[in-house]
DNA sequence: GTAGGGGTACGC
DNA sequence: GCGTACCCCTAC
């Protein structure tokens, strides 16, 4: 074709993903309209986007080419990585589309990846918060594997900071460019990169209330893979275990918050421990 | 406007 | 040559 092919860069699918997790897939225009994301995606039309999330469901899904000629030739192909960058998280998620069985979501395997048997400080909590906010899926009907799948991601490259919506275009973009397995240096400066504070955590706990109860089980599994992740990294990090702790502390805040507000909210029928 | 299918260029 | 990623076209 005349076009050169343009390349996803790791920054344009990070704000797809972002914009998925806060419109809700499908909702390309909306995605696009937005100011944030609009300053990254301004190069994509709607029918990008959503080819590119396609691709992305795809790949979650374990199919890694396209099934086009296939009729149902079943391959345990797990799927490599896009470009440059590849997150640790590696997708084991291969059930089918919808909701099925949620068990071997994306959560418990990111602990298990980690060398270390993680710290037994606070994995209890989590792990009990994790069982919660996988009951709650489930009960609500279930979401989007990869709707989850994006939000653990873009939480990862976004580290700990919320996504409201900037007035400033592209704030969070030199975020964004570093490596996602590497992140920049969060000790140095603690200016950009800060922990959550009280009211971040509000303004993203006023987000989880307006939305629907499985989007908001989805952004309470979220954050407790993110708690999770963190403490891990706090942990494997110990010269550095300051910044990180505080990083951990503090998504382990907002993802008890998350499950305290979400069961404060409209719990169809949680088995509450 | 969105979803699905198809074709093609690129990398291995 | 095969698999993957991106772009274009068409139908709903």
């Amino acid at each position: 074709m005349g076009a050169p092919k343009q390349k996803w860069t790791s920054e344009e699918e990070a704000a797809l993903k972002a914009g998925v997790v806060k419109h809700g897939v499908g909702k390309w225009r909306t995605i696009l309209k937005d100011p944030e994301f609009s300053g990254v995606l301004y190069l994509r039309s709607n029918v990008d986007l959503k080819d590119k999330w396609r691709n992305l469901s795809v790949m979650a899904n374990g199919w890694s080419s396209r099934e086009k000629s296939r009729l149902s030739i079943r391959r345990v192909h797990q799927a490599p990585k896009h470009d440059e960058n590849s997150l640790a998280t590696s997708p084991p998620i291969q059930s089918d589309e919808d909701i099925s069985d949620v068990k071997p979501l994306q959560v418990s395997s990111s602990r298990d990846v980690v060398p270390f048997s993680g710290p037994k400080r606070s994995i209890v909590r989590l792990d009990n918060l994790i069982m919660e906010a996988i009951t709650t899926l489930k009960e609500t009907g279930g979401s989007n594997k990869t709707t989850i799948a994006a939000f653990i991601e873009v939480k990862r490259r976004y580290r700990i900071a919320p996504i409201p919506a900037y007035s400033d275009r592209r704030r969070s973009s030199s975020l964004l460019l570093t490596d996602g397995r590497q992140k920049a240096p969060l000790r140095g400066d603690k200016e950009e990169t800060n922990v959550l504070t009280k009211s971040q955590i509000d303004l993203e706990l006023a987000k989880i209330r307006s939305m629907s109860a499985q989007e908001a089980a989805a952004v309470a599994a979220r954050a407790v893979a993110e708690a999770e992740a963190a403490i891990a990294e706090a942990e494997e990090a110990a010269r550095e275990a300051e910044a990180a702790e505080a990083d951990a502390e503090a998504a382990q805040a907002f993802a008890d918050a998350a499950m305290k507000t979400l069961k404060g909210r409209n719990t169809p029928k949680m088995i509450h421990a």
